[in-house]
DNA sequence: GTAGAAGTTGACGCAACGGCAAAGTCAAGG
DNA sequence: CCTTGACTTTGCCGTTGCGTCAACTTCTAC
């Protein structure tokens, strides 16, 4: 079904022309727009209103909140993020009540104040950054691909490895060559093999610099990653991580 | 001692920008500036600035901020109010996390949404309004003078009540003869008499329209005052709040 | 047809800073 | 004493995300 402007503004606290300044910058289009000129949202679009208003809540700027909206391709885990988020900002603010129970119990008890014992009292004011949120939603859709490279062989981890992984392995090798010849990451050379999977990873995702970071960076922290690469060469983790960094920086914007 | 602006901002996460920009705004002066222009700030000055930021973070505007910081008189009142604040926010982040649960369920679920469910798609996010927070802090501080005249007298609210609040009961009885007579609560000699009342509270406090409202429904709402009123004349806290609510809206601003 | 509610677009103003420039002050080292 | 770099000041401009308002169109009920 279908509601208007003034239905949906209704039900969610926002303004019709907050709902108008979404559309007008392309973060929450209408499911249609009448004959008349009037604005429809359906089922589809609350959703999406409802993770810009998470997102909002949690401070971010409206770009951002684009950006996230925008790249996340499996709604559960996008709204599972977001629910992780708010559980950490609730506790945040709980944070933020103790540090005013301390405040009242030195005002209370009149002690003299230190440069140690003020620092306390904005204890919890730090909230989570933009910055901060962005990059983990990034380095989260970072993984994406694989996770669906991996579904799309219905199997195990290790069964992606011992499949498509092969491909990816074969990289492996050549990086293992490269550190055995005493190749910085730097090297031309080794840049070229991670411009190899950068190609290959180009057939489900591009990832922007600060993305393929967080997966270079994914690779190495990882448990599932991790023991992988341990198990075909110790070096290849942080080797990894050194040379997809500085790929992203020279190469990505 | 004191600290610089530097150290503050380095302390509170808060720009020194922004230092400076609360001070010309008279939100948060400095405790002294030196010879050389610079700003120095106090253990008050930090307390002061705690306060400005949790109100801040409850998404108060400054002018809303500059009213409740200012008009407190009893910090550790102050305090112990801003630390409910905290929690009730807290709680309501918690309900939005529990609304963001409900719907992947419901998308899990796949199931045809309707008004109805999708209404729940937006509990918590209206969060306490800059109003409904201003205007307890209001109702908070024009108790607070009732409050202070019983401390004067070192005893109950029954005490006050025997003894200063005898001068308040003849203002009573006048209002009962006022609705004997069949007097509206609007009517002129109706609002002398509050006039009486509002002369009477202006030598511990001078409410402006909404912090004077407010009292009356204090007084009408709050169980303390509201049985001592119903001792004296059932149809008094409501004959009283109307009469003190068109005082305020005719003479206050 | 009329009146009022509902919806549109466009434009302006506001709040709360962040960033930057220009200039002054302070402290340490030569 | 001079120099340098860190610290501080004031003033000004721009940004972001709306809220408000005006003018106009569309819809609905009487």
């Amino acid at each position: 079904m279908a509601w208007s402007i003034a239905q949906v503004a209704r039900m969610s606290k926002v303004t019709s022309r907050t709902l108008r300044h979404y559309d007008d910058i392309g973060l929450l289009p209408p499911a249609r727009v009448g004959d008349n000129g009037y604005r429809y949202y359906e089922q589809e679009q609350l959703l999406r209103l409802q993770q810009i208003l998470v997102l909002r809540e949690l401070g971010l700027g409206l770009d951002a909140i684009a950006e996230i909206v925008n790249q996340g391709r499996d709604r559960i885990e996008a709204l599972r993020m977001h629910h992780r988020w708010l559980l950490a900002e609730r506790d945040r603010l709980d944070r933020l009540a103790r540090t005013v129970s301390r405040t009242i119990s030195e005002v209370q008890g009149g002690e003299k104040v230190t440069s140690k014992s003020a620092a306390h009292w904005f204890e919890g004011f730090d909230s989570a950054k933009q910055e901060q949120l962005q990059q983990e939603a990034r380095d989260r859709w970072g993984a994406e691909h694989v996770d669906a490279a991996n579904k799309k062989f219905a199997g195990t981890p290790q069964d992606w490895w011992q499949t498509e992984g092969q491909t990816w392995l074969k990289s492996l090798n050549t990086l293992i060559a490269h550190i055995d010849a005493g190749r910085l990451p730097t090297d031309p050379a080794v840049q070229e093999t991670i411009d190899g999977h950068y190609q290959w990873i180009q057939g489900t995702w591009v990832p922007n610099r600060e993305s393929y970071t967080g997966l270079a960076n994914l690779y190495a922290d990882d448990p599932r990653f991790r023991a992988n690469f341990d198990k075909t060469d110790p070096r290849l983790a942080e080797y990894l991580r050194a040379a997809m960094t500085e790929y992203a920086r020279t190469r990505l914007s």
